[in-house]
DNA sequence: GTCTATAGATCGATAGAC
DNA sequence: GTCTATCGATCTATAGAC
């Protein structure tokens, strides 16, 4: 803001930096990484497409840098330490309320599927950084709660997660709300009751 | 196969329309649409790429007519009138074993969340043929079921399915199976226990 | 009908001025 | 460091020969 620049050691986050990633995420949130042009990244950033040569080696290390930017910042959910009734049902409507709230976040999901097969390891950097801990999270959770007498907490906690992903995938990403409508929480009574009312045998 | 083409009205589905569609094919779910090129495509169709714009009126349309046409031919799973315990994990292993007998499955799954974004009609298309039938089956199956007691089959049968997708799309498409493994017999069999013993309080 | 050849635009990436 | 200008390749789509 200020105009003198303050002394600023070269270690913290250049500010070029912030403004090309900043556009870059814009365009390859909207169009994919085939569909996005470095002209239009350099253009959404306000600097030459020089500029952002010289901070990034290529188009594809300028994807990586901007994923793992991305799967660093996003969270999925957390898990508040109530009784399960509670607790679940926060998870849940965290979740399904996660891309209304952070609308980039559906987009971030689909363009690291699109781009799974040509950069598995990005994908895996998503898998490492957001898909594992919020599954850890739940099942430390299902297991601590020994009423529910889960026998398997971390097959429970992705069936949890997995269906409501499934959800926001169905409904939201590919647009079938309006082909397959079910209201929110009809889904979320039916999963919390599977879950809580289920005593093994 | 014979040299002398019989007399085959063109009201058949035309010979070249379906060699440029199978090339198209390939090409898209490798590729993504922005990153198949029209020359590939009728390389890979062993026509020229006039031919190809003599088929279908430009990319988009070529685009369209392969997901409509790949979206009628797939079928997700079935499912047989048997006793819930057979019936069920028959359902999860044709679902979990249709990436491993049709590998081009997964990539049309991954095409279609990657351009649901630009292409909503098309992703439209693939939940109204292949995921709301699957859906209403297995919901028909639950329900008819009266033994299981189910008091909403069918957010029972979204969740079956959404988790089972989700694992699918963890472990395969994400490439997760190395970072957070899990046997697929552990995760079908917690499914199948949650949707069996359960009963309504 | 199907081809070759090509137009016109845009792509990723770089050279050279300042 | 950041810019403008540009290269060679590739893109979608079409014109014109056969």
């Amino acid at each position: 803001m200020t105009k003198t620049k303050p002394i600023e050691p070269d270690t913290a986050t250049d500010d070029k930096n912030q403004q090309i990633l900043q556009g870059a995420m814009q365009e390859f949130l909207t169009h994919g990484y085939a569909g996005t042009s470095m002209d239009k990244v350099a253009k959404r950033g306000g600097v030459s497409k020089a500029t952002v040569y010289s901070y990034f080696a290529d188009k594809e290390g300028l994807f990586a840098a901007l994923v793992q930017r991305l799967a660093c910042e996003q969270v999925y959910f957390t898990v508040v330490d109530e009784e399960p009734t509670v607790a679940l049902r926060l998870v849940a409507e965290t979740l399904l309320d996660k891309s209304k709230k952070t609308p980039e976040f559906l987009n971030f999901v689909r363009l690291i599927i699109a781009e799974s097969g040509r950069f598995p390891q990005l994908a895996q950097t998503f898998v490492k950084n957001i898909a594992k801990p919020g599954i850890e999270r739940l099942t430390h959770y299902l297991a601590s709660r020994e009423e529910l007498k889960l026998p398997d907490p971390e097959a429970t906690a992705r069936i949890f997660i997995g269906s409501l992903i499934y959800f926001q995938l169905l409904q939201e990403m590919m647009h079938g709300k309006e082909i397959i409508p079910m209201e929110r929480d009809r889904f979320v009574d039916d999963l919390l009751r599977l879950v809580l009312s289920c005593k093994p045998n």
